[in-house]
DNA sequence: AAATAATGTTACC
DNA sequence: TGGTAACCCTTATT
């Protein structure tokens, strides 16, 4: 089963331009003279004589100034959709339900015509897949790694086993949003967690309350972290500071292996960021790439730089991604804003990439699949998941493109489909979703368990009290586990039924109170009561907001 | 509870 | 390529 494409012919690259998807204007101006007192407004050009717009009048009479002091402050206009500011209909939520915006295409699928209420891809994920096309070009990828890479997927697919339960958390455990996540490769219980702070978390979800912040290891953004596989005391960080960090998670000590800005701010133009890092253990080599389109390589013995930085991608433009092939050490992978994830030899860099991946939006990641490492899955800003079955095919489109929610905002960390580790048969990618679903009453942003060979939706988990969207997610190497970084708090999601017992585990969840105390302390908690868990997550707020029947997931539809 | 600030990045011309 | 407007389901705080 799974048939293997086969190839024959010379390879071709064609690059499909973006076709012009119109906008949807149906029913244009809809007379409604609904008139509305509000108090804000965004957009105040349709109403010219609001009051407090004629400063520059100097001089003023008296009668003119008792005038405008008696008369009331009431600005009647018309109710405005806040996305199109036209008037007879109203984006937002409505309760947990969320209204789209009808002027403009889909939230979901990008497409015209319809809302996301509406839209086929919210309905059945695996509706608008494309299939694999049957392919009869061998690509050169295939020529030059053939030894190494040999496609083989098991012909049996196991079930798969979803975290679907949060069992721990740390609640504000970072001052800002979660940008990355990663397990320690041999101390199973170690996570490590990166912020927009530049803060790096270490946190023993085993002995909930221990955990730590190094807070001086970089000034910004934590991009991405990495263990070097030969030596797992210590993690490789990639910030948006510039610098490459070495850390001894021992010690808490930190190296700062390159510093691409040495001078210091000299303006936006010359400011260098780091995002995209791997290891290479093979080589001995750290990779990382910034955001002018350049691969830098440090040697992980001496921690200095090798040769010249390389362009891999258009350049001025932000490479976000890199990844080595986990099978053969020569294969990289890249992928960046120029819209394209690139595939390289790292013998020829040079000469050019051995293959491009053509998307048509900014490429957040690309990675090979964990095992074979003979397929690529990306996550593009145009709301696609995009599986490349065989790098051996021809690279010209996807063998499925899957459509799903995890547009770019500039508040959220970017969303990256990543590939079960575990999964033998390589076809269990987690993501979260960005848009939300009402359940029973609550607006909740899922986390998304997909099978891209299907496309289909596997598991769509979720917590009554985690109302935040959860843009990262990493799922253990070895065990059963989903780690989840959602705005500032991290949380530890383990299959429902796993005890070898049999029976239902206890369903007490381990919720921990991280970073700065409230400033109005929640009674419940008290001072310090560190590890309380006699309720789940009422922090404060929003996470305590959402009471639906705990725990049941019921999709309203 | 309603408003707002913090916040960069992408798309497009 | 450089400059600049948009920005649409954020989150936390006041």
């Amino acid at each position: 089963m799974a048939p293997r494409t086969r190839r024959t012919a010379s390879p071709k690259f064609v690059i499909e331009r973006d076709e012009d998807s119109g906008e949807s204007s149906s029913g244009e101006e809809e007379e409604e003279e609904e008139e509305e007192e509000v108090g804000n407004v965004y957009d105040d050009s349709e109403n010219d004589d609001v009051e407090g717009d004629d400063e520059e009048e100097a001089e003023e009479t008296v009668e003119e100034t008792k005038r405008r002091e008696k008369k009331p402050i009431t600005i009647s206009l018309k109710k405005v959709c806040k996305v199109c500011k036209k008037t007879g209909h109203q984006a937002g939520f409505q309760g947990a339900t969320y209204i789209d915006c009808p002027m403009k295409p889909c939230f979901l699928c990008k497409m015209p015509g319809h809302t996301t209420m509406t839209c086929p891809h919210r309905v059945a994920t695996e509706h608008g897949v494309i299939p694999a096309p049957r392919k009869s070009t061998r690509h050169s990828v295939y020529y030059i790694f053939e030894r190494q890479l040999r496609p083989h997927v098991p012909t049996i697919k196991p079930g798969f086993v979803i975290p679907d339960q949060v069992t721990c958390g740390v609640i504000r455990y970072h001052s800002r949003r979660v940008t990355c996540l990663e397990f320690h490769p041999t101390n199973n219980n170690i996570l490590l967690s990166g912020d927009k702070k530049g803060q790096l978390g270490v946190w023993d979800y085993d002995k909930v309350s221990e955990k730590t912040v190094y807070g001086n290891i970089h000034s910004c953004l934590l991009n991405t972290m990495r263990f070097s596989s030969s030596n797992d005391g210590a993690v490789y960080g990639a910030s948006s500071d510039g610098t490459v960090s070495c850390t001894d998670l021992e010690t808490g000590l930190s190296v700062s292996m390159m510093d691409l800005n040495p001078d210091g701010w000299q303006g936006p133009n010359s400011w260098r960021m780091l995002y995209g890092l791997d290891v290479n253990s093979e080589k001995g080599l750290v990779l990382v790439a910034d955001n002018f389109g350049f691969l830098y390589m440090l040697d992980t013995r001496t921690n200095d730089k090798i040769g010249e930085p390389v362009l891999i991608h258009k350049r001025g433009s932000k490479v976000v991604g890199l990844h080595c092939n986990p099978v053969q050490p020569d294969l990289l992978l890249s992928c960046g804003n120029d819209h394209f994830a690139r595939l390289w030899d790292m013998r020829r860099l040079e000469g050019g990439s051995l293959g491009d991946l053509a998307h048509r939006r900014v490429v957040n990641s690309a990675y090979f699949s964990p095992q074979t490492g003979s397929k690529i899955l990306t996550t593009a800003q145009d709301n696609r998941i995009r599986v490349w079955d065989s790098i051996f095919g021809n690279l010209e489109s996807p063998s499925r493109e899957i459509v799903h929610s995890h547009d770019f905002n500039r508040h959220l960390t970017a969303f990256r489909a990543e590939w079960d580790p575990k999964d033998p048969s390589e076809s269990l990618a987690v993501i979260g979703r960005y848009i939300s679903e009402n359940y029973n009453g609550v607006a909740l942003h899922p986390i998304d368990f997909i099978d891209v060979t299907t496309g289909q939706l596997v598991a769509e988990v979720i917590d009554p009290n985690i109302t935040t969207i959860t843009p990262v997610n990493k799922l253990h190497p070895r065990d059963d586990v989903l780690a989840s970084g959602s705005s500032r708090s991290l949380f530890i999601w383990r299959p429902k039924d796993n005890s070898d017992t049999g029976q239902q585990k206890d369903e007490r969840k381990t919720i921990v109170l991280g970073g700065k105390p409230d400033k109005k302390p929640n009674k419940k908690f008290g001072g310090d009561s560190d590890d309380s868990d006699d309720e789940p997550f009422s922090a404060k707020g929003k996470m305590s907001k959402a009471k639906p029947a705990l725990r049941k997931k019921a999709k309203t539809r």
